[in-house]
DNA sequence: GATCGCTATTCAGTGTTGCTATCTACCGGT
DNA sequence: ACCGGTAGATAGCAACACTGAATAGCGATC
């Protein structure tokens, strides 16, 4: 993945992850699995369960141990109301975030278009 | 600021920042100005500093130490084409985090009205 | 029955980044 | 002589994603 990828996702693939789980609960191997369904091809796994641990330990997920037909016990993680607030900021910190780097970009491009 | 908010700008900053210039030429105290004018309000100046040192130092940009009327001598930092390429690479990861977390946004928002 | 492949989780160590706090330094006005 | 505003630099810290490896269960193949 590239360096830019990898620095622009800290602080996003957290909420990314609440958001997958907000949709629908699942386990560190899914979750992994739907990321890159969705286009993040290569995050690593670790990274996926380094993740869950912190979000488990501020308590914004709740966690239940289901047995696997095929390999060891699945930890499913489901987003609770600690972690459905804390979705509601992230939304919030974004939207912020993505309109004024979106403005910047537009004034870049008129820049430009001035210019020629 | 939030830790959310901290969190979200490591690897957007720079791109921010690498913007701001591609606008305009501007030394350190005024990036922090127009940040702060553009929303930003609570971004340490120390932050800034450290950050263009470190373009400084990959070579997206170029220097030159102009003399002040009031204080020490600016060191005034303008994008170069190496810069140039490398705000290029940014808009397009920006592009694509961008539109995978607004279909994770819409996906929810869908999912709540069934729900409701 | 030993090995291979897939599922599933955990962990130690690393590098990058932004923040805090502080320091230096120049200048004009009181 | 001092203070406030301008301007830049730096050391130490915390958070986060990545790398790489280890552990473990299960089914199928050889």
């Amino acid at each position: 993945m590239s360096k830019q990828t990898t620095e622009m996702l800290k602080g996003t693939l957290e909420g990314i992850v609440l958001a997958i789980l907000a949709v629908q609960p699942a386990y560190g191997y899914e979750i992994t699995a739907r990321l890159r369904d969705q286009g993040f091809s290569d995050i690593a796994e670790g990274t996926v369960y380094a993740l869950l641990v912190r979000i488990e330990q501020r308590g914004l997920v709740d966690v239940e141990k289901v047995p696997s037909e095929k390999g060891p016990p699945r930890k499913v993680y489901s987003l609770n109301a600690q972690g459905g607030e804390y979705l509601e900021e992230f939304w919030g910190t974004w939207s912020f975030l993505a309109e004024r780097i979106e403005q910047l970009h537009q004034r870049i491009e008129r820049t430009n278009e001035e210019g020629e």
